[in-house]
DNA sequence: GTCTATAGTCCGATAGAC
DNA sequence: GTCTATCGGACTATAGAC
């Protein structure tokens, strides 16, 4: 994150990023499976803050109702940690740079994906599964959207409700 | 997709492409950013197929309104051109690739942008506007899947039409 | 850690189409 | 006479094989 900041994520090598850590270039691929995955410390991540909460919600909750409440917890958690500004920073750089849009767009399709699977674990029928959980990805992804916006003083929590009401009215 | 289909997408190089379309690898960058964009024939494509029935339908008709005429008009030119069949190929090979579906993933978010922009370009407010391109991307994209899946005979436009209908009665 | 292939860029040169 | 398509060579960074 330093040295993209200073000059940009594309003026910024591999062998730059290792040496400034201390290490060799093939001792960074050892640890991330392309410079771009360095932007995306996650795996496990959005996997406890998404997919865990909806594989865990009571049988008694509507599909959508699984959704919501990650999305309630998940909001809370980023809050605190990594906290907007430090959200902000990386979307900088990852907005300067196409290729780590798309990084991050695939990552959250990837998200949904799994979102899906925990709902058909705990019962939920396609296509019902698989649209909560784009519904629930498209919430944040316009919620974090805003969050990260210049300007932007609403916490997360309050933007992913009004996207979740936003959704709920323009079907109505 | 010749080559792909025969060999792999990852066991051809771009040099083969060039070499069995009579050109130099040179020629080939010439036309195409990058390695994966040779599938993604687009640009106009989609645009032609969701952002602009947007950005022309009448301002009586609702933001959710507008992305579903369009999504109708979208299955239909798809069933037509370029057809299941065609639809399933390209679609095999791209499944086959991590670095193809994340093109593909990004090559949406892309469109659902543009879709959103076309929902201010018509007075539409945010969120409004973001959160209905999305649904309309979401809906796309679980019925695509469907629509390509090995066995499936119902239409792209019955399958989008079941994906609206299912993100109704989950929100309901 | 070494060695190598592939993707992708930058420079410029050339030839035909309109 | 400009526009567009081709090609060539040298170069760097990414990434994989071993």
């Amino acid at each position: 994150m330093e040295l993209f900041t200073e000059r940009g994520y594309e003026q910024t090598t591999v062998a730059d990023i290792a040496a400034h850590a201390g290490l060799t270039e093939r001792t960074f691929f050892r640890h991330f499976a392309d410079k771009r995955e360095v932007l995306f410390p996650v795996g496990t991540w959005f996997h406890d803050l998404f997919v865990e909460p909806v594989a865990a919600a009571p049988d008694d909750i509507s599909p959508i109702g699984a959704v919501t409440r990650a999305l309630a917890t998940a909001a809370k958690t980023m809050e605190a940690e990594p906290g907007r500004e430090n959200a902000r920073a990386r979307h900088r750089i990852v907005a300067s740079n196409p290729d780590l849009l798309e990084r991050e767009v695939g990552k959250l399709a990837g998200v949904a994906a799994a979102i899906a699977a925990a709902q058909r674990g705990r019962g939920v029928e396609e296509p019902a599964a698989s649209l909560t959980a784009e519904l629930c990805i498209a919430a944040f992804r316009v919620a974090f959207e805003r969050w990260v916006a210049d300007g932007e003083t609403r916490s997360l929590g309050e933007l992913i409700e009004e996207s979740l009401e936003g959704i709920a009215a323009a079907v109505a």
